[in-house]
DNA sequence: CGCACTTCTGGTAACGATACCATATATCCT
DNA sequence: AGGATATATGGTATCGTTACCAGAAGTGCG
């Protein structure tokens, strides 16, 4: 053609077969380790491959086997470090089954997801783990890929399909017991910090806060309860919904002397809003985030958090979604609801005053 | 066989043509967008391929075309801000192109990275940008993988094969320029925080930060120079790091009065560690960070930071790979060198006190 | 009108591998 | 010994799609 190369075509069994004095079909039995070839055999063959740098084409493989040994995963942002305990999880369980991963993002947009998910799909992943935000086109897409029979998990919420599994963490139980830490400390005016309508796993942390202040007979008001500016943006990133829905609930007359924030990220934009004010955390207002990233013990002071152990959710999606490609693919549903933990720092307990915050309220 | 199901198989275009009473070729040509279809052909065939909820095996197209419109990214770690930014400039290059992406990671482990390499490009992506981190195998592997002729570009740092490009930051002259920020601010004790000689961009850090100090004649002391504990550490993760060296920076006699760090969670970690020993940033001691991560805006106080542009990074990656899948795939070798932008917050310069640091110096 | 050319549709072979079948030899058991 | 079984190799068809070719029908033009 135009120029030199263009000529130079991937190697196929073939050529190894040919290289090798044997037919493809031994060379096909050989990289796939199947039991009935002779010692010598097996070494001629791999030794060419070796030499010539043989690698299988998965396409072709794919085609004819009707099984490609990759599981799709596709996470709602890259960024996000629930994205990659889950991604851990789940290669911890699926990588010595021989699975290989292609991870795609829907970067906050509905179009991306399903051109995403439609990749995946496309070039028949064995089967695939979807993390994604809940939208009504999400899943009404998700519903139309999951009718073939495709093996899906959904994490992070729920989702109503008869042959698809999901993994979630409760939120709701999650978010009851950080309130009922910040009661047993004293508290009886606590906010919530960054209010979500559209989140699923949001909602039901905000649920779980509602019923813990209903449950301790403490009053609800709706001055201690803000949401974020945007509120479509997405969960992770709002540091800046954090700062300035903090802002807003400090420049009212009434203020809380605790705060349950949406988020880890929320809740440092919430402190660095009250650091800015003058006031300090925990002795003027105690705080509580939610997902214990990594950063949340090492902001100043080290954040109190709810841990949703995203990494046995990985665990748990990858061992469901085994159960159903060498399983009975057609069984019923299963849902697993994990148990999110508590972790004391000191946010919300100053080792040098122990119980501050029984001073505070206004 | 065991149960009901499994027989139920993907559809194919033979279905689809059946069903419309074309021959399956037309059907292909429909959903491959050929300009020889008439109007009311395309339209039958759209109409069923919705309606059955059809789509085209990316197996087979791949296999028959011997295009993938695949392109693989492998990845050091997910969680790395790096990862996030860098996909999201390729994408914005190379999505309006028609092309899916495929992401893998290496998790710190060359097992690893040669597993997703390899499956990427045995599932024969069109294309493979390379981010990992320099290892010597990892280095062979990739070789190995150039020369059947695979376009691949390397980001993060150099890659020597004639028919590889590489992209990166200039990490020696961010460096430099962060030093010679500290000095105009009139520090003279200048330590560095996290030295790593595994690491090909901590390695020319370290460099510019010696440089700036031989070219402005100050001394260099190896009592101001701390390297992290694990030495295998990634990039990124080592705030524990960070804080170990600080502290142990601290624990001497002669303490610096500005420090420089390989990159913003080593800085925060070492922030935290200053905290900690009842010291002020940037009072007592300034700090510059690298990267410019997302958080490191949101540090008490905000950290100066050196952002290494990965986005553009991104960009230029995509565009790159774009030259090499369209054009000549044998042109010589491009490489990019990126310029960094100082990001100048209060971690060096204290609002209330101008130019504290004129004060300090032991 | 006849020839070249564009537009449109269909048939056939092939991409690179494996499922399945056939066959040959070695091994075992009664 | 002889039939059954395990081991080892090779041949053929096929997975689902597109490249390529063939040809019909419509268009333009001297």
């Amino acid at each position: 053609m135009d120029r030199s190369s263009r000529k130079k075509k991937h190697l196929t069994i073939v050529d190894i077969a040919r290289r090798a004095g044997v037919a493809p079909m031994s060379v096909s039995r050989v990289i796939n380790d199947n039991a009935y070839v002779s010692k010598q055999m097996r070494e001629k063959v791999l030794k060419v491959v070796k030499e010539l740098n043989y690698h299988p084409n998965a396409l072709a493989r794919g085609l004819k086997s009707q099984r490609t040994q990759v599981i799709g995963i596709v996470l709602p942002d890259i960024v996000n470090p629930f994205s990659a305990e889950l991604v851990r999880g789940i290669q911890e369980v699926l990588l010595p089954q021989g699975y290989s991963f292609f991870i795609s993002t829907s970067e906050r947009s509905v179009a991306r997801e399903q051109a995403a998910l439609r990749a995946l799909f496309e070039h028949r992943a064995d089967g695939l783990i979807v993390a994604t935000r809940e939208t009504k086109e999400g899943n009404d897409f998700l519903l139309r890929l999951a009718e073939p029979g495709l093996p899906m998990i959904v994490v992070g919420r729920q989702f109503n399909h008869p042959r698809v599994d999901h993994v979630t963490a409760d939120h709701w139980k999650g978010a009851y017991e950080a309130v009922e830490h910040l009661i047993s400390l004293g508290h009886r005016s606590i906010g919530f910090v960054g209010v979500s309508l559209v989140n699923g796993a949001g909602l039901r942390r905000f649920r779980g806060y509602l019923d813990a202040l209903r449950d301790n007979n403490l009053p609800v008001s709706s001055k201690l309860i803000v949401g974020p500016d945007r509120v479509s943006g997405p969960d992770y990133s709002t540091q800046d919904d954090g700062y300035e829905a903090m802002k807003r609930l400090l420049s009212q007359r009434k203020r809380p002397s605790a705060i349950l924030a949406r988020n880890d990220f929320t809740a440092m934009g919430a402190m660095y809003a009250i650091r800015d004010t003058g006031l300090s955390v925990p002795d003027d207002i105690a705080i509580v985030g939610f997902d214990n990233v990594p950063l949340s013990a090492y902001t100043t002071p080290p954040l109190t958090t709810v841990d949703q152990t995203i990494i046995q959710q990985g665990r748990e999606s990858a061992r469901l979604m085994l159960e159903r490609i060498t399983g009975d693919r057609a069984r019923e549903r299963r849902e697993i609801n994990l148990e999110c933990r508590l972790i004391i720092r000191e946010s919300t307990w100053s080792k040098a005053a122990p119980s501050p915050a029984l001073v505070t309220s206004a």
